[in-house]
DNA sequence: AATGAATGAGCCTTCATTCAT
DNA sequence: GATGAATGAAGGCTCATTCAT
């Protein structure tokens, strides 16, 4: 009972996380998981109270482990000045992106599905995973714009700098899967090298120029 | 026969074009599609030869698109300075991303989910799509630096670039469903602009010092 | 039109019957028959109003055909004595039953299938091609028993005898798709002969032995 | 469940032994097969995998049946004559196939349609089936003949027997289908008596003249 | 007269879920 | 508590037939 439930449940739930992550929610069925799982076919409505359900605590799954990931990301960086901070935290998460860990990949490629194809459960992430990420990330721009980390040019950088990192990953997805594979160690290193640099000079290029010669454009 | 019979084909492409964008592949049935476009639901296996055949079509008809907007952003920066020309192409981009007409939105929809769940028809956006861009990325930005376009730092340039003008599109969609909507087009024009001059900072950044304090790897 | 018309009819109806007869009524699409005659698809509803008309129309051919070979049969033994009569109706069968020429076959194949899943035309066939050969064969049996045509003992040896013609098509039919092919012309003549001397030894001990020693059976 | 169980399968089966010899496999409709059977139209795969499958535990079964039944026919003649033991084959199998039970009857029906149509099943039947009872009537007849078993005159009587004994199924039901039905157990066993007769003049006949007066045809 | 695009009924199958044991 | 047989809704697809041209 307690304990073999409790395993059951387990062994259900991280069959699932993989799946969902691989094949995406509408192309995985029931009984693949429970198959996977080694479970009984009724083990999910059993314990999660059906497909949506168990859906929705992997999701939380995922969320819980992105949520030490940031910390991980912020710790990395701890009582560094604001550009090593950043490279910390860009290091800390293209390494994770470009894992080929199973157990850690998943969790990215499930938040891209997510993204690509939301359900409610992404209000959750963005406030629970996002936010805070992105909290931090305008802290540190703050700093070197010497504004505060609410300021809409701080929030845009951040959102930049983001944006580079997630595009690291796209390009990783595309190599491997049609061209040959390069995302080997040294490889993912300097592009976190070149992302930290890259955004140390966007950044400073808006301190630079606060908003001024506004271009025109077109109708 | 030939009027109302391409027409009936176009009734059923265009619905699934929309549908397969707002849903998915799976969550959209046969049914829905031709719903949507006034058809019978035999239609999609007559002209399509089934489902699949519709998404393929579904997905050349956005390539097709894509290829004309990559041409209108080339020819926004016509004999213009490579500043310039970056300038017009991420404002072409970014005004298409934050459109909100369907007849727009459609294809992004699409590829994000192609790129979060790819198909077979992901190997020929790459190749259509996204390769002639990141040349043409790759071209302006290895002016800036001074290097060839295939130069591996330029590459990582058009990468980042790239990376900010997709991630201004997440940033947008998770506006959209959470909170109020704010790409109205005089914010979209700003953050053209934030990432324009936050990129030609980067590349900058990256010019100045060409990869001189290279963190150490292993290997 | 008129000519033109009529050619693609005969086209159709002569598809048609290699197709039913090749793969049964059911597994035969209008498709197919058209796609094989070059016609329209339309053209079999236009020529014989519909599916069910064209086989109705193929099976009417058939019977043409076997009335043909019926008579021929009866041709082959013309002014010979009832033990040649019968020797030349069997081979004559036999020859054409063990055919491997696709213009040939057919008609025994749909017959076949009209025995074993019988539509409305079987009462035809019956009425029209059975009838009038075990009318035959009952007359030369009926020569041989010294015995009228109708009577119960001719009919049952004419049975028996064309039950041994069509049990050695089986044989062809087994032969043909799990064993190396046998039907050559010298055995099929060996087998006509065979069938020939069995039914006249049949008929003899028919003859012999009026119904006399009826054998007690159980319950 | 197991009760439950194994009943639901089972009355699947049989429904759809019925139904196939009835109107033939294609005619069948799953949704008819479960709603004779009183269960869910996903019994089906449940249980079968498909309607490919069910098709094949029909055959299967009725393989198992038709066992039975040589073995039947074999029993009724232990110990006796060679003729006696012909007649008792030939007793058993006429009174089957002049069944008008409808557990006896669908499995004739059922052969007959593979015969017209064989399916990969038609092999497993010929090896399981056709060959022990043709081996079971050629040792009769080698010893009428007083050569081997597998002496092609013996074969080829054994087949003409075989013949004469399908051939009055065709009959039986040529007359349910447009006469009136004639086929009481009295006149069953007339004709039993007839074919056995007939059978063992055949037999005599060819035991007497060898291979002599073999006539001399074309090629 | 002849075409082929369009139709809609119907089929097999899959799937998440339920329920008796 | 845990099982797996049973359920029924729904999906993609095929097919004979129709109809405007």
């Amino acid at each position: 009972m307690g304990e073999q439930d409790q395993e059951t449940r387990a062994r259900v739930l991280n069959a699932a996380a993989r799946l969902f992550a691989e094949r995406g929610f509408a192309k995985v069925t029931v009984r693949d998981i429970c198959k996977k799982a080694r479970a009984n076919v009724a083990a999910v409505n059993y314990h999660f109270g059906g497909k949506d359900g168990l859906y929705r605590a992997v999701v939380q799954m995922a969320i819980d482990m992105m949520l030490s990931v940031t910390n991980d990301g912020i710790a990395a960086g701890k009582d560094l000045s604001p550009e090593e901070r950043l490279r910390a935290y860009v290091g800390t998460f293209l390494r994770r992106i470009a894992s080929r860990d199973i157990n850690v990949t998943w969790i990215h490629q499930l938040m891209t599905r997510e993204l690509a194809d939301p359900t409610d459960a992404l209000g959750v992430v963005a406030e629970q995973v996002m936010k805070p990420r992105m909290a931090y990330l305008c802290g540190i721009i703050g700093e070197l714009l010497g504004c505060p980390s609410d300021d809409p040019r701080a929030v845009r950088c951040a959102l930049s700098l983001r944006g580079a990192v997630s595009d690291a990953d796209v390009d990783f997805r595309l190599r491997r899967s049609s061209r040959r594979d390069l995302t080997s160690p040294p490889e993912v290193d300097e592009m976190a090298e070149h992302i930290t640099r890259f955004s140390l000079g966007g950044v400073q290029a808006v301190r630079l120029k606060p908003d001024s010669p506004m271009i025109s454009k077109d109708a």
